[in-house]
DNA sequence: CACGTCGGCTAACGGGTATTAGCCGAACAT
DNA sequence: ATGTTCGGCTAATACCCGTTAGCCGACGTG
């Protein structure tokens, strides 16, 4: 699946260059200054500069599909399914946040075809989201206004993972994520009174 | 405090490019263009791209801080007032979603020292929020096990409504605004047992 | 009517950017 | 030893962009 050692050291410069900067304000040159050669030797080892960020939001999401499917697969309780997906889109985010960091921010600057298609996997994600709660909701384990609005607010509190989380912080990685699958419950009503 | 009608067809077309495209994709011609001038033209009214980024940013963050203010003025209890920081908090991400997203989306181009500037008020913004959850915590109205960690989640959900929230969508402003701050009160664990 | 200002225009400046072309030394296989 | 491939390099191509200069017609004012 991963080329060369040197095509990795450059998708991970880019990776962080463009968490950093942005895609449009860091240049060829830039990236081969990180992994020590000069902008056009990049050529030797990818195709182009959006080929590059293709290949990075197009892998962070099906990582982040698979950990999802991997989560729901592994209960049939609407409650723990609704914990578990959150608490691996959670950690998702903070383990991975340059990757989630980038699929989110500069998905305006991938071109199509290959934005139609992440778009579509995103649609897909926050459609299973949506079909937990309603789930949770049709059981009678969780109480909600709009399924809608609950799943963007749980998919919401991730991406928010995905800005603030350092690896460093006062916060650790566990935490976040075994407080996020609580409060995920709590806005989806769970154990609320009838 | 507005100038020319002229000029805020600029910063209005400005503010919709930058949200649209972002700012480094904007060019000064399209923004010429999105008026019905060409792109030199607008230095008659304005005095740089970066001038109108700034201007667009400290003006939505000085608004925020605004409506924060006055929400967080109107009682003393903590429940309440936290959830009239947070309804002051989403209807601003919902009624100026362009505003909301450009502020936090395009910071990385803003240059210093107007960045600096914003993000003082950004941080005086969330520890104003920190404050208001450890005051309920205080009090013993609210549970939680990280009063900066529950800040974020709160905050993130507004950030969320800028990027989905649609005038013309199916939930309206006053339901998100509503929804929402019953949300963040279940977050930050109001009415839990002891 | 003369004059100045306003707000548009085109042309030009100065710089930057992704990408391609073509060269070359090192490593390695035959 | 020879040839080929790999992966650097510099130079050049073909743009694009923010901004400034300088021009000019419309319009309001004395």
């Amino acid at each position: 699946m991963s080329g060369s050692p040197r095509s990795d050291d450059i998708r991970a410069a880019a990776l962080d260059l463009f968490t950093r900067r942005g895609y449009e304000a860091t240049t060829m040159a830039d990236i081969g200054a990180a992994v020590g050669i000069r902008g056009p030797s990049l050529y030797k080892h990818v195709a182009s500069k959006q080929d590059l960020l293709a290949g990075l939001i197009t892998g962070a999401m099906n990582d982040l599909l698979a950990l999802h499917r991997a989560a729901v697969a592994t209960t049939a309780d609407p409650v723990e399914r609704l914990r578990r997906a959150t608490e691996a889109h959670v950690r998702y985010h903070a383990r991975h946040r340059k990757e989630a960091f980038v699929g989110t921010r500069e998905l305006r600057s991938l071109q199509e075809p290959h934005r139609s298609d992440v778009l579509a996997l995103r649609a897909a994600y926050e459609s299973g989201f949506r079909e937990l709660v309603n789930a949770g909701v049709e059981a009678g384990r969780f109480r909600v206004a709009s399924a809608r609005l609950t799943s963007y607010a749980i998919l919401d509190l991730g991406m928010g993972v995905a800005v603030w989380f350092r690896e460093d912080g006062e916060i650790g990685e566990d935490a976040v994520v075994w407080e996020y699958g609580e409060l995920a419950l709590r806005i989806a009503g769970a154990g609320l009174p009838d």
